[in-house]
Order: C-alpha cells, then structure tokens, then sequence
DNA sequence: CTGAAAGCGCTAACAG
DNA sequence: CTGTTAGCGCTTTCAG
C-alpha cells in the first residue's frame, strides 16, 4: 500500500530494453554483461530511481539483511551501549537491527525465538535468561542448538554449541572480594545478582571462593539476593541492616544494586568506606556520579558488543566453523565506597 | 538457506488434504471455511508446527509489521526509555522494531530514509536532525512529506505534514528561568542545545523571553552553545567562568550537560546554589545522583513513547486521517542546584 | 464452500 | 553474453 508507484525490476528492464534477468546480474554482478547493455541498466536505475526490494529478494535468496538483538531491558544503563556498537557494526556491513526485550522472562524470550525462526533474521544476538539450574531448560536450549538461525550468546554462555562472548564473572568477583579482605575487612555481605541466571550464579560462586580461600566463613545470612534494579539493592541492604549483624563490607552483583545499597548505608548514617565497604560490577557511568562514588569491575561494553558482531556475522558467512567462547577480562577501580582516596572524578562521557 | 526444512502453506495444504488457498482462508479468518476443513487445517498447522512466512506474505500484502525508529543516539540517556516503551506498545501490535542511530548527521538519517524506502518498514518514528535554518532542508523535508511510509516525529516538529509528539520546549525553559528570576538572581547564563536544531532553538527563546519580560538585559557572552555531552556542559562552563563576568545562575538546555556543568562549579571552588545556581532540562535520573542534585523540568518520556506510537499506528490504519502535533508538559523539579532545601532523593528506578 | 491459477518482485538455472 | 522460465511462499480473484 505504501509504494505504489516504486519502480520494479521490470520497469528497469523495459526501460534499458534488456531482459531482467541482465537487470539483476548487473546488480548483483553475478555475470558478466557487455559494455553497453550495463550502461543502459545503470541508467535506467538512475533515471527511475529504481531500489531492488529486499522483500523480493528475500525471499529468494533466503537472506534479509537484519539481525536481531535479544535482550532483558532496553532501557537499562547497561544494555543500550552494547547495542549502540553493535549497531554501528551491523550498519557497516548492511545490516538492520531490530530489537527484542524479555524483562528476564524466559516465555518473552521463546515468543521471541517462535517469531525471528518464522521471520527469517539472518542472525541473533541472545543475552539469555535462562535458568540453568531448572532441568526444563534443557529442551529450550537443545532447541536453540538445532535451530537454523545463527545464534551468538552474550553475558551468559548457555550452551557449549553456541557462540558467546561473555565476562570473567566469578574471576571478577572474585577480585573484587578479595580487595575488600586485603583491606582488613572480614564481614563481607553479598547482594547477589538473580542466581537461577548463569551470571548471577558465576558472580555468586567468585565471591564464595574468595571468603573459602581466605579462611573466612560462609554464613547464609550475609547472603541476600535482589533483582538487578538499584530499588532492590536499597532493599536488600535495608534487610542485611536489619538482620543485626556484624557488616563491614557488602559486595554486590551490579553497579545498579550497589548505587542503592550506598543510599541505604548512608541513610543510616554509616560511613562508606570506614564503617561499611561497597563493592559493585560493571562501571556503569552513573556509579562515578554519585558520593561516595562506587568501586567497582570495569565490563568493556563497547567491546563486547563488537565482539558479540563479529562472532555473529562469522558464523553467518561461515556457519561450520568451530563454536567460539570469547571471555572477558574485568579490571578493579578504585573509588571512595572503599577507598577514602579513591577516585571521585564522574564520568563524563555518556 | 537457515530454513530448509520449515513447513511451507502447501505442506498443510497436503497434510489437511485442501488447497492451499483454503488453509490461507483459515489462517487469515478471509472467508468461511466449513468446519471439517477448518479443523483439518489447524489440526495440520499444529502438527507441522507451521509458522505463515512474513516475508512472502509481505511480497503480496505491503505489509512487513514492521516500524523503525531513527534516533540520534541509542546509548544516550534519554532515548532508551522511549525506546523501551514503544517497543512494548509495538509488540504489544504484533510489530517488531528496528532502529537507526544518526548521531546526528543529517546525512546518515537520509541514508536511513532512502534504506527504509525500499525496505517497506509499515512506519517510522523519527527524531530529526534537520538544521531548521539551513534553506537545503526544505527539500529533504519535502521528501519526507511526500514519502509513501507512515511517519511520526518526536521531539522536533519539522513539518506540518507529519504527525509529532514534542515538548513544550519554549515554555519549559521560560519556566526554569524564571524561577531562577524568582530566586532573586540578575546574571543569568544559558548553555544552549544545538541551536540549529529545532529543540535547542525553542529552548533558547524560552531563555531570551524570560528575560526580556522580566526587563533583564540579554547579553551574547552569557551564552554559549554546547553539544547535549555532559563534557561538552562542563567546556561550556569553564569558559563561561573564563569571561571573569559575573554570573550567578545558569540555565543549561539539557540534563547532560548541567551535569558537567555542575562538576566544572564544584572545581572551582564555588557554591551550588549560592554563588551559582544550576538548572537542567528532562530529569534523566542521573540528575538525582550527584551532590548538589540537579534542578531541571520534568519530561514525560514514556508518555512521550507510547504516545508516538499510537499516533503511528494510527496513521499506518487510517492514512488520512488530520494530522496531530501533542505537544507535551514539563514540570519544574526543585532540587539542591536551585535549593538548598530542595529534594536530595535519588531516583532509584533505573 | 472450495480450489485452480495468476501473480507480488526477484534470482538462478538453463538454453540459445 | 543474453533472455526465457521456473519458482521462493503466500494472497486473492475467479470459476466451479
């Protein structure tokens, strides 16, 4: 209904006085056509105005030129720069994006698989939520492994027969806990990240392997676990306050929870870091921002997401190469919430 | 290529024992079918779990259920959140989304326009970066008005052909300076938005209007012209303060760069909001964060979302119906940049 | 109520 | 080197 008057690959060729056929080979340039007869075709397309439509062509040729991102929020601090330099990959190489959020629900997120299988993307980029530890997932991903679509995995590797890019979770928080015990503190809390998802779950077990390997005892009631919004890390942090027990420290899963759990401390009047050491993940600019500003392990965004690209156009043009695991390295930053000379320059840069 | 095996309207044809225009019958409720041979139809749709291929079914129909959006930025704060709700309004629709960064380069949104021309998304939701002086535009926004793709313009109102959903920029503006005014300060400076830009020009005026009314001289070294980038707000502040001319509030065009701006006074050593107060435009919630927090006017961006999408929609339906321009309120939020006593509370839902 | 057949715009054998 | 033709999977007249 919206084009009714775009001119076709017919018109090309009744213009240019060829068959269409030549109209496409010179196209596409899948042949070779003589001097003048390729010089009539390009300026027919130029005289009509003429763009070959992707529709057509797609359905032949089996290809449309978009890929398609699946992620838990597209509103989240952490999220919308992975996709901004996945976008700007994609571009480069003609592809459109489209988008997909599942607010970590795995039903979303299989609606969403059910559609882009019919709609033939040429390709996806899956930050999944699936719960490794319910056996039921099994089907899903097995699902995931067979379908016909290339699938590229970030932030959480959910099978061995996909591509993924994704963090050196429990390494880092690993890192993280045990900055906090090399600087005298021996009642360190956690705020985990949902631990029924791969990340949380990683994240969880660096910090348990940390205290393990410190000799410092694991005690389930400094263990609480939020849901990944700053809302929940003010909660979380308000129950570990109430619980009455000895805290001089709280590492937790994401930046986002941490920034809450900060305003809750310091709506008790504790003092960060001397009373109460906070620790977070990811670097999100706003945890510069805020005072004291938020310790945390740096997660290269931008790379990832250009990772994420080229494992993903990869397997499109080459769909038999071997499965590629691509961990990332995280690295410490020192601000005030642990450190009273940490930095407390904001991040300008958003 | 990626669907070798996806069952196709003539294997439920074969399987149900009909013709295949009878299983479209059933599948698109076009025309009656008799109960046996409806039954047959979902009976074989099921078995095959057969999906209608969109693509083909747009070759004929026109129709993709798709909608693009071309925004400026896509990792900024502010969009994501619009992003976020017109996604849901759109699957909601049964439409899928792709978006278009332009990073503001007129030149890469008319490349997205051409794309989309041939692409046949059903809709597009456009922040445009026309430069409102520049006479070239005209012709590019003639374009725009005579393209057969239903669209919908946010944020700038660049023709009164298409429908839009903008903010009250001028008023806005002319709200925060004078409240400004009201606090009893003479030396107002203003951080622009790009001013060639429709927004950051109709926030600008609301700056020059409420000076003129309240009689205070409009001086050119009290403004300046930033880039909507926090950095770009401190710059603009230090070279405010470089003036050596005295100011004792400053109204900047954006959240963003008030941020900066904010960190440029802190450095140097003067006092938010005795010897200068702050104020910002759209409320992004790192604007709660900081110390002192930011003074600004509200923007309603999920309304602002949902409300681009209905309007799309209702053009994709209804192709002639009036055009509609919603030209949405702001709101004055008083924080500690204005007000000692104003809210220090931090947004915590992000 | 049902099905045969003609395309949508394009690509890719296959002949010439 | 060029053109004819057969579809891709689906919708939609148009007969029966």
């Amino acid at each position: 209904m919206h084009h009714p008057k775009a001119a076709t690959i017919k018109d090309v060729a009744n213009y240019a006085k060829v068959s269409i056929s030549t109209v496409s080979n010179v196209l596409n340039n899948t042949k070779t056509v003589s001097k003048p007869l390729y010089d009539r075709v390009l300026e027919a397309v130029k005289v009509l105005d003429y763009q070959t439509n992707p529709i057509a062509k797609g359905l032949k040729s089996k290809v449309t030129n978009t890929i398609s991102i699946i992620i838990p929020s597209i509103s989240s601090v952490f999220f919308p720069q992975i996709l901004s330099t996945i976008h700007v990959e994609a571009s480069k190489m003609g592809y459109t994006v489209s988008i997909f959020e599942t607010r970590e629900i795995l039903q979303r997120e299989k609606d969403c698989i059910n559609l882009l299988e019919s709609k033939w993307t040429d390709g996806i980029i899956l930050s999944s939520c699936v719960d490794v530890e319910n056996p039921s997932s099994k089907e899903y991903i097995q699902k995931l492994n067979a379908i016909n679509i290339p699938i590229v995995c970030i932030e959480a590797a959910i099978s061995d027969k996909l591509d993924a890019v994704i963090m050196n979770n429990q390494e880092a928080i690993y890192t993280a806990t045990n900055y906090l015990i090399s600087l005298g503190k021996k009642n360190i809390a956690y705020i985990a990240a949902p631990t029924r998802f791969y990340m949380g779950k990683h994240r969880k077990e660096g910090y348990l392997a940390a205290l393990s390997d410190s000799g410092l005892p694991i005690r389930e009631e400094y263990i609480i676990e939020g849901d990944y919004t700053p809302k929940s890390g003010h909660m979380c942090m308000q129950r570990l306050l109430a619980r009455m027990i000895p805290i001089d420290a709280v590492v937790v899963g994401n930046d986002q929870m941490a920034v809450g759990a900060i305003r809750c401390i310091k709506d008790a009047k504790l003092n960060i870091p001397e009373d109460i050491a906070v620790i977070g993940f990811n670097n999100n600019f706003p945890s510069s921002l805020i005072t004291p500003s938020l310790s945390t392990m740096r997660v290269p965004k931008e790379e990832m997401g250009a990772i994420a690209f080229d494992l993903l156009l990869n397997r499109i043009k080459n769909p038999d190469s071997p499965i590629k695991l691509v961990k990332l390295n995280s690295e410490l930053i020192i601000r005030e919430s642990t450190d009273p000379n940490g930095d407390s320059s904001w991040d300008l840069n958003w």
